[in-house]
DNA sequence: TGTATTATGTTAGCAGTTTTAACAAAAAGT
DNA sequence: ACTTTTTGTTAAAACTGCTAACATAATACA
């Protein structure tokens, strides 16, 4: 039911999102984009200054005639949020403004498997970060990613078999650290998925279907339908990891057989490369202590056949398994982080072969494919956005 | 951009929707299903009145106190829309008012390949439909389901191997025939989907997220995420059919090998029972003409063990796929129609136990499955749902 | 230099909606 | 006969976007 405020609320948001997109950007310029008349931006914009959540800055001078506009932008310098990126072997930390900007450097610690005692030495981190950026004033909360399935009404970290947790309360161990401050916690693919579509949303070419496929120890995906993150009636949706390619393949840690998950993770790359077979987990985790994809990248590079062949195979399961999400999604942009993505130039056609040779149409053939280097921190960026987003999303009327 | 009549066309679809869900409802009832004073129910209802959308009935009786409230409903017999599924082998129409409800018989004629004679066909038998009832006043639309891949914008048919067409241009076709009417040309499994969400929206038990599958000669697959249809980036999303069970497996019609739908089609099921290699049409189109897989499961029925065997062998590969499918999307319900669910008492355990090999989580294997028997003509629904859903959609507003 | 032109941003009043509060209508209980 | 309860309507208030006029500030041009 919309309200008597409905309209405002939501013009409100579009305001906001616009200034973010668009900053600087001036008054006149939000109503041609809106095609609305400059008297109510007048009014939108006086109640954000009210609220302080917009700030003026300087007036145009690129203009050819007639008066200069003032430049509107978010004010972004008042107010922080925290990151966190936990993975298997490190956890992450970032502070950043209200748009995502990252402020000071990313820190890291390991991550330590006990739910209470990585709870009490994550929240020491935090603690420090905020303590040391106080110019920062208000914490307006702490984005958590996790590589595992969550649920995010509760909290719970319902299953994450990279750091053994079944049903762990991460959120009130959290909160019993840190109770002033709202608390985020998702999944990783989901976390990058909504960082995508909030970073494009409102900019020239904003993407209304797109997926994220991360491919690290296993395969995360987080998909967006329609602008809006696909979360499913249990917030387990987007789990493309574990569609088969053969029903009778390679065992899978989940306990199904020729999960894609098994055929493209960088443990499965590895392996291959080394022509073991490394699927009990002891094994693995002794053997990637030693030698990570990174270092396979770099043999590859160097001349090493093998592990080039390593890298075309695992490319040529990537593309067939991509095939069937483009088939179910039909995205706009697929985008792919994760450390193979390093080799890219070296798998990039493989990739495309193996998907061309499944996909439907022409048309799905050619879906277009970023990739997301680490530098760009992608599931920090997605832990911020589980915070900043929902400022800036719009209301529930229906 | 919200404009100032937005809040008031937002609540008039709220109030149309809960009327077409709930009637006979009172405006009482409406202001509390809204959360909401009598008054603005009175503004809105009057509208609709004048409109003629919407029309006073009786006045309640089994009230305890008070003054008796009068009755509102749909005002669907002025209106009507035309329902056409084409299907391989025949096409169906069927008539209905703007609710949905089907007027009269439905009717059929052999489908024919050749696109002009068949439109000129189709146009005659839907002339003729209108003029045999028309009491019904004016008719709002016709709703076509097409057997595969379509562009809704331009009315286009891109593919539908079913009936060997190529980029057909069958809005074009239609229009020429019947340039009065509005004409809506969908996927089948994208207009079963549709549907489903309309019949539930507003309802107790709303679905936000769920999936039909439809089996018969292919696989047909509509997903609705969040309340809205997934179409993706060419209206093509959707199309789990040619997710692979093995990459190496049975040689598909779309060219790739190990398609699900290779494995549960209605000729996949067929082909198993006589032990031959049915793959190349002509020879299945033979077979078929004589054996149904109604045949099929009658056989079963009667004691036939290789009968039974092929169903069974058929519900596994089934539930593996549902398998993907829900840990992909995560539905609240899954709706599986096609001729092969007349024998859901024989085959649901199979499916049940494939679906939990491979499903992540416990919650996700207890996903609710229903049967629509073909009497509902899913298809039908569906294609009557592209005409009038449209009319109690929400406008888009961001 | 002075005037016209152009663009930005503000203000007052108008129009359309929801909301509040009061009231009329109709039925049942006491 | 009077009170209570529920439905539905009406008038006025409060809030929102919209229109039109106007102030402000820059450039263009004679």
């Amino acid at each position: 039911m919309a309200k008597r405020g409905t309209s405002r609320e939501i013009n409100r948001q579009i305001v906001l999102t616009l200034i973010r997109t668009h900053q600087p950007i001036s008054r006149a310029d939000l109503s041609r984009l809106m095609d609305t008349n400059r008297a109510t931006i007048t009014f939108l914009v006086n109640d954000l200054l009210e609220e302080g959540l917009v700030r003026e800055g300087a007036v145009g001078v690129e203009v050819k005639r007639g008066r200069r506009p003032t430049y509107l932008y978010l004010n972004s310098d008042q107010r922080c949020a925290v990151a966190v990126d936990i993975r298997a072997t490190r956890t992450y930390l970032m502070l950043t403004d209200m748009i995502g900007k990252q402020v000071g450097n990313v820190i890291s610690f390991p991550t330590e498997f006990a739910p209470e005692t990585f709870a009490k030495t994550l929240a020491g981190y935090i603690r420090s970060l905020l303590e040391n950026n106080n110019g920062l004033a208000a914490c307006q909360g702490i984005g958590v990613v996790v590589p595992g399935m969550t649920d995010i009404k509760t909290g719970l970290v319902l299953r994450a078999p990279a750091l053994g947790w079944v049903d762990v309360d991460l959120f009130g161990l959290l909160r019993k650290e840190l109770p002033d401050v709202p608390i985020h916690i998702e999944n990783s693919g989901k976390a990058c998925a909504l960082s995508q579509i909030w970073e494009t949303r409102g900019g020239s070419h904003t993407h209304h279907d797109l997926v994220f496929v991360s491919i690290s120890d296993g395969v995360g995906v987080g998909v967006v339908i329609n602008g809006e993150l696909m979360r499913g009636k249990h917030n387990t949706a987007g789990e493309f990891g574990h569609l088969p390619l053969s029903i009778d393949g390679l065992p899978c840690l989940c306990g199904a057989n020729g999960c894609w998950e098994a055929y493209i993770s960088n443990l499965a790359t590895i392996s291959r490369y080394f022509g073991k077979n490394l699927s009990r987990r002891q094994l693995v985790s002794l053997e990637t202590a030693n030698f990570t994809i990174e270092d396979l990248v770099k043999c590859a590079r160097s001349g090493d056949g093998k592990a080039l062949a390593a890298l075309h195979l695992t490319a040529r399961y990537l593309g067939l398994g991509l095939a069937s999400i483009i088939n179910a999604i039909d995205p706009e942009q697929i985008y792919l982080g994760g450390e193979i993505t390093e080799a890219w130039d070296l798998i990039e056609p493989q990739v495309r072969d193996a998907l061309k040779e499944r996909t439907l149409t022409e048309g799905l053939g050619e879906t277009s494919i970023r990739i997301v280097p680490a530098i760009e921190h992608p599931r920090l960026r997605g832990a911020v956005a589980l915070v900043t987003a929902p400022a800036f999303a719009a209301p529930k009327v229906a």
